[in-house]
DNA sequence: TGAACCTGTGATAAAGCTGTGATAATGAGG
DNA sequence: CCTCATTATCACAGCTTTATCACAGGTTCA
């Protein structure tokens, strides 16, 4: 298991790094926004823990925007490390795609949790996802949904979470609030953005999006998919 | 066996959620402690999972205070979850009413484990979603409802609550009150409605609405399950 | 017998939900 | 700067769900 360290504060750097290490992790470090992008794509790791305070000695190379680069060419998941416990960084993080976030100061033990549960997690969505529910599969890096017999269809970043998280149950209802909660985070979202978002994901995989197939709706209650794709 | 988990920290929830759904659970989720009393009464859950450590958005709605609220109105067991291990919290914890709790970080297993071993104390059995008595059965993911040698009937929500409530005590009568009380909450609803919710159910589920044989009725008294579908 | 009460039934109106289309805001890339 | 893709917001038709009113038939009991 292969983590990548970004940091400018060496200090903090080696702290988490030397945590990692007696998890069992092997760990890259950066110094800045550049020399994570050029490890990330030389190293293959499985997960980057992110200072979102880089040094701004390359302008606009911020951690947000190197988040939101990682996440553009693949889907390795990320966690920020902030200062500010303002809300809005939490929320934009999520924004650009993160996967969690740990507010400093931590201890070793929270970060060393926060990490196992994304591993965990994103281990178990892909682990659904080559279960393949019925007649669909998803491919989380290029982010392209197959249905049996057809080409292939590229998601949106949204689209892709709302598909992945309902494959991650297939033949069960997911709760409309539980829906919202999780594609965009709490207090993010309404229903008629969901609506609207599983139209258009319908209009995208379903063979005939107006008698919906893959996607079924329990009035009142929420979306699933049905097990016999 | 459904259960609430009550979490403002999505990650967090999330694994939660999945671990439990993953033992056979059904999961509703709120991200604060006004959601979890207002989901509560609306999904009457099996087991409330509460973390202690609420946003402070809602003031005076931290995990121990909405803990006391659910105990106040209800029996349901609560768990919660606390990342301080200061002996006072869990003190604090049972003091309110709490059935257990569970230290963070936790593993899923761990997690499981005290569910299922305050339910067994509660004596709930802890069994798959899909409910039988007699010759019907009801799944509360979809809402349908199955009559033996018949097509499978999707129920409202109200109509849902009605049969899940009767089907938990079949052969037994329920008062009208008693009804009423568990279907729209103290004070939301009237014998009227009852009637006309019977009736409803009925019409959906009776072979002959007619002559009812799987809904009784106890004029002066209530409704019941007949045992002998 | 007759009043009070209860139940089943029907009809109707208000409220809510979903799918749909159109349109603005937002952000990325040339 | 402009253009395109993505996402958010608004409005609306059709349907379902729910609450409310009205009424007939049955039972109980004084």
């Amino acid at each position: 298991m292969k983590a990548l360290v970004v940091d400018d504060d060496r200090v903090l750097a080696d702290i988490v790094s030397f945590t990692l290490r007696r998890e069992g992790f092997q760990v890259v470090q950066a110094g800045d926004g550049e020399a994570a992008l050029k490890r990330l794509a030389e190293e293959q790791p499985d997960i980057v823990i992110l200072d979102v305070n880089l040094p701004k000695a390359v302008p606009a190379l911020d951690g947000f925007t190197v988040c939101q680069r990682i996440r553009e060419k693949s889907n390795i998941p990320v966690i920020l490390l902030t200062v500010r416990e303002d809300e809005d960084d939490i929320v934009y993080g999520f924004k650009v795609g993160a996967d969690d976030y740990v507010l400093k100061p931590f201890s070793p033990r929270q970060l060393v949790a926060r990490v196992q549960a994304v591993l965990r997690r994103v281990g178990a969505s892909t682990e659904a996802h080559s279960k393949q529910a019925g007649s669909l599969s998803f491919d989380p890096d290029r982010r392209e949904a197959l249905v049996e017999g057809r080409e292939p269809v590229s998601l949106t970043a949204l689209e892709s979470r709302l598909l992945e998280y309902l494959m991650l149950y297939p033949g069960h209802i997911l709760t409309n609030q539980d829906l919202i909660d999780h594609i965009w985070g709490p207090g993010g979202g309404d229903r008629d953005m969901l609506r609207q978002l599983v139209r258009r994901l319908r209009m995208k995989i379903e063979p005939d999006p107006a008698q919906p197939s893959l996607i079924e709706t329990v009035a009142g209650r929420g979306y699933g998919l049905r097990k016999t794709g």
